[in-house]
DNA sequence: CGTTTGACTGGCC
DNA sequence: TGGCCAGCCAAAC
């Protein structure tokens, strides 16, 4: 493994503690971890399909879900969420604040 | 090894 | 409020 990789499983490792109906920034996660937004957001894009990391919930910092290369995949990702009781307003943006996840070092 | 690109962010107008 | 620009880091060419 390099280390490049290690840094992924290090954002793929706090997605994971995100809790269900609750969500988390790109920026916030790379702050954690010593990196940018935008390789999180690349650690994301490069996550195969059928892991056991909720990319759903890591948006961005306007609170909405960002497009995605692929296609519709944000839709999904929109539709994923509301599932888990994260609600959207008309404009696509996070209908409280409360719903951003902070990460707690309990294990510091 | 230099350039380009991207699931981002913050500042500026 | 919203669009545009620069900065940031890692992967692909």
């Amino acid at each position: 493994m390099t280390e490049a990789a290690s840094l992924y499983q290090s954002i793929y490792i706090l997605v994971r503690q995100i809790p269900a109906g609750k969500v988390s920034s790109y920026g916030r996660i790379a702050k954690i971890i010593g990196t940018t937004a935008r390789t999180v957001g690349f650690a994301m894009a490069a996550l195969p399909p059928g892991s056991d990391v909720p990319w759903q919930r890591v948006i961005n910092s306007q609170g909405k879900v960002s497009r995605r290369t692929d296609g519709e995949g944000n839709i999904l990702q929109q539709d994923l969420l509301e599932q888990e009781g994260v609600k959207f307003n008309n404009q696509g943006k996070l209908d409280s604040n409360n719903y951003l996840y902070e990460f707690t070092n309990k294990n510091e």
